[in-house]
RNA sequence: GCCGAAAUAGCUCAAUUGGUAGAGCAACUGACUUGUAAUCAGUAGGUUACGGGUUCGAUUCCUGUUUUCGGCACCA
């Protein structure tokens, strides 16, 4: 949606805040008002209600107010103050004070905005009059700490959206409705995916139809790695909390961090797998002819989040890195990022993914490493991006501390964006590890080494997936891909038989349903279970060999000889063809 | 962790002001033997998330805990 890009939407939006504080104030005389900015979506309002709490319903309520207030055709003025003026109309207001007085006197002048009895803070700008603020819906409501710090109190958050027509607002609920059709928690439990237990909050358990799910996912990674010419290993989940003191983890990620204590020493759950991965580099010998060295690893780990940011396969506890670590020679930055991103752009093309790509520089103050290092490695980031012919918007300040890194933004089916992949260059870890390599003159040097992950966690990935594909899995990835329902089980039976043993053999996934219940119904239950094929079998295919099958989603049936058929299937499957 | 809401059969949901839980689907049994999204009949299925309290009596009211959902904060 991205309302904020859209100059018009930003300004009934923005208004349209106002107005919600307006039909508040009018409801609740205690009501102090924070601020209400537009945001991607929409816009909300911070505001301090003291004791009373604004349920879903009473939503409804205000909502009542604010058309009110529309219908009544206030007309909106723009106010200009002094700094003084401005703390005398806000006086008692907490808030608006707070705010005012850190605004600087000398070069702004103070802008408020004025509908009848309620008069705002703001910088403007705002439409005319309250009557063109009429196809908006509050969405929902919530706690939001004061400023955005957790130490703070916290007010309530009332979150709302606006647009010009009724067509567009419907049209945005309807979007609404299919995201939610989609959540990936809902098609998970239907489609038997994966589940959660009580037993272990964040721990999501994979079903059967889940692991098929994910080994393909693993299996298509490990043959894609292996063809850039990247290594496997499989580091230790748990490991010695010195060597947690020593990455820099246990100082500033040891409140996350799972732990356990056995014979007097102090274990801890990897929280990533860098760590591990340093040792493996460590245990040998490198020479600059072997870089870069590309080593992968599928890594489970464990972080304990807080309990509120659960959710789904979205934010988990443990989730599965599809991490890798590339060390290289610092003239090798720009070839090798070139070369990922190339790599990931494959990747994602298969499910059909669009992405954008993003730069976060250098923190301005918490960073680590020569200034000079961080220009170069930018420079070369950004220097590969435009290489591989992509955009790439900067985030300034972004990066982490030992690092600047490449974020890759997915767009799912709806429109929705993803921070999956990242490449991050790391300027801490070799050092702190004395990670060396012998180059050709025979001196020992620091590697520059790259993290990186393409679908981030698998676990999430998944959940990405099931709402893009809206749990209608493309052939390669289809728990179930053939459903074979025979016409009369007395008759084609047999033939049905023969058409699975022949499916199996190309491991290909099918189910005979040979229970005694109609064709519709079992058409309907196919359908439903959103398996790709589903294979017709009657008189007709028994005697001409062949079989007859509709697509999901499709009405129309298609009818091929066995022969053909398998072969189609086989290539769509192979070819990992986005299709069903 | 914080704010708010919720938890009833495998699933989706009912149950007036407190009176001992009910439907559809799924499962099971039987009949029907079917050409593209639900055949009919029957059976079984519940310590109403868990603990405590108020009450003659609690799914319902109060309270504690757990989990989930929507946000906030966090996200190496």
């Amino acid at each position: 949606m991205n309302i904020k890009e859209n100059e018009k939407l930003n300004i009934i939006n923005h208004s349209c805040a106002h107005l919600l504080a307006h039909a508040v104030k009018h409801l609740y005389k205690d009501a102090k008002f924070w601020v209400g900015p537009v945001i991607e979506d929409g816009f909300y309002y911070d505001i301090d209600l003291g004791e009373t709490k604004i349920s879903e319903e009473e939503l409804l309520k205000i909502e009542k107010e604010m058309k009110k207030i529309s219908k009544d055709n206030k007309l909106i003025k723009r106010l200009e103050l002094t700094k003084q003026e401005a703390l005398d109309m806000f006086s008692g207001d907490e808030y608006k004070i707070d705010l005012i007085s850190r605004m600087d006197e000398k070069d702004t002048v103070i802008s408020a905005y004025q509908q009848e009895d309620f008069i705002d803070l703001c910088r403007g700008p705002h439409v005319e009059s309250t009557k063109l603020l009429k196809h908006f819906k509050l969405l929902k409501v919530s706690g939001a700490y004061w400023k955005g710090d957790a130490n703070n109190k916290m007010l309530q958050r009332i979150y709302g959206i606006c647009f010009e027509t009724e067509e567009d607002l419907q049209k945005y609920l309807e979007f609404l409705e299919e995201a939610k059709k989609r959540d990936h928690k809902k098609l998970g439990k239907e489609l038997g995916l994966f589940m959660m237990s009580e037993y272990g909050p964040g721990f999501p358990f994979f079903l059967n139809k889940g692991m098929i799910l994910r080994n393909e996912l693993e299996s298509f990674w490990y043959s894609e790695h292996t063809k850039e010419g990247y290594e496997f290993i499989k580091t230790p989940i748990m490991l010695n909390k010195d060597l947690w003191e020593l990455s820099g983890h246990w100082f500033n990620y040891r409140e996350n961090m799972y732990t356990s204590e056995i014979d007097e020493k102090v274990f801890a759950i990897k929280p990533m797998n860098c760590p591990g991965g340093m040792l493996v580099y460590k245990n040998g010998l490198h020479s600059y002819k072997d870089l870069p060295l590309r080593i992968g690893e599928l890594g489970q780990v464990h972080r304990h989040e807080a309990s509120g940011a659960l959710n789904g396969l979205f934010r988990v506890r443990t989730f599965t890195q599809d991490d890798a670590h590339i060390f290289m020679r610092e003239d090798q930055i720009e070839s090798e990022v070139v070369r990922l991103i190339n790599f990931i752009d494959r990747m994602y093309s298969i499910f059909g993914l669009t992405y954008n790509i993003e730069l976060s520089t250098r923190p301005e103050e918490k960073y680590i490493g020569d200034i000079e290092i961080w220009n170069k490695s930018e420079e070369a980031l950004e220097k590969a991006c435009h290489a591989a012919g992509h955009e790439c918007k900067i985030n300034p300040g972004d990066g982490a501390f030992y690092g600047p890194k490449l974020d890759f933004h997915i767009k799912d089916s709806l429109g929705r964006v993803w921070q999956c992949g990242t490449i991050q260059l790391d300027m801490n870890l070799p050092e702190r590890f004395d990670l060396t390599y012998v180059d050709s003159d025979g001196q020992k040097k620091r590697p520059v080494m790259l993290h990186r992950v393409i679908y981030g966690s698998i676990e999430r990935f998944i959940g990405i997936l099931i709402e893009h594909y809206a749990g209608a899995f493309p052939l390669w990835l289809a728990p179930i891909q053939v459903n074979i329902i025979p016409v009369n089980n007395e008759y084609h039976l047999e033939y049905a038989n023969v058409i699975k043993e022949k499916l199996l053999e190309h491991n290909i996934r099918v189910e005979l349903d040979d229970r005694d219940e109609k064709l519709s119904y079992k058409m309907r239950e196919s359908q439903t279970k959103k398996i790709p094929h589903t294979l017709i079998i009657g008189d007709k295919e028994k005697e001409e060999n062949s079989i007859s099958y509709r697509t999901f989603g499709s009405k129309e049936t298609i009818n091929l000889t066995l022969e053909k058929y398998i072969k189609n299937i086989i290539e769509k499957i192979e070819n990992k063809q986005n299709e069903y």
